[in-house]
DNA sequence: AGGGCATGGGCAT
DNA sequence: TGCCCCTGCCCTG
């Protein structure tokens, strides 16, 4: 289940596995097949995440345009490709390895105007070379929308989801219900050189860590978070529990249909 | 066996 | 704001 890091990191395990070599493209579940067929056995050119979205780029110019939503996502294997368990939407095989994918949110054929299409429509993307935080701040600082809501929103900001949005705004004490006007030029500039770092990070761990080193637990000595999310985190999924630098039970609650965590004494209004 | 839940997002209202 | 979609897993009973 992913935020923008998990995909870039499938942009490049697919690149690496399938990149300029001829795929078998197939759809066991059968919902993706019509659209298999079309490039079933062609090379794959290309695989490039922005946001949450992934692109693979296929040789006669077609992309596979992939968002897993809440529940997608992909398994790679080496040797021949086992029979599907589960629904398996799509699945990419060459001599080497296989990957299927399962439960994504889209799964389609898309051409690169469409792709560009999609990408206009999403704020930059902290992982990408060629983002403009401008034009984030520029939605940001004039909203009366909350900054917790506007880290979320895809137009604003791509690749952010519920994990980094939480931690983002623990790591720099903001109340996550002021509104996006409030927010300082400094404090904007800070959220989105931490994200950058943060989710590069993310690319290479393959999981979201966000506790400074002197918060660790070696350094406080306290148990490793235990979470199938994988990260240690300051507050995310840590209702009730203490604040990892002040003690206070962390606050939770629904906000704009999502759960939303933050330590109301360190990030006090 | 069945319900609830999840790192998401589009749509209708 | 609510409803719906997608899937797997963990908890209950």
């Amino acid at each position: 289940m992913p935020e923008g890091h998990i995909i870039h990191r499938l942009a490049t395990e697919n690149r690496e596995a399938f990149g300029g070599r001829p795929v078998r493209v197939s759809s066991p579940q059968g919902r993706f097949a019509d659209e298999a067929k079309v490039i079933d056995g062609q090379l794959l050119t290309g695989a490039e995440a922005t946001g949450k979205h992934l692109f693979l780029g296929f040789e006669e110019g077609a992309w596979v345009h992939v968002h897993l939503g809440l529940y997608g996502g992909f398994t790679f294997g080496t040797g021949p490709a086992p029979a599907p368990v589960g629904l398996v939407r799509l699945r990419l095989e060459n001599e080497d390895g296989y990957a299927d994918l399962r439960g994504p949110n889209t799964c389609a054929l898309v051409t690169d105007d469409q792709k560009a299409a999609v990408a206009a429509r999403l704020g930059p993307d902290p992982l990408r070379a060629d983002a403009d935080p401008e034009a984030a701040w520029r939605r940001i600082s004039g909203s009366r929308t909350t900054v917790a809501a506007l880290l979320m929103d895809q137009k604003v900001l791509a690749g952010v989801g519920n994990v980094y949005r939480a931690e983002v705004l623990f790591r720099h004490g903001i109340d996550p219900h002021r509104a996006g006007r409030d927010l300082t030029r400094r404090e904007w500039d800070a959220i989105w050189a931490d994200l950058v770092a943060l989710m590069r990070e993310g690319v290479t761990a393959g999981r979201i860590d966000t506790v400074r080193p002197e918060h660790t637990p070696e350094a406080m000595g306290r148990p490793p978070r235990v979470d199938d999310h994988g990260g240690e985190v300051y507050v995310y999924r840590r209702a009730a529990m203490p604040c990892l630098v002040c003690g206070t039970d962390v606050r939770t609650e629904e906000h704009a249909a999502r759960n939303l965590f933050w330590c109301p004494a360190c990030q006090a209004a």
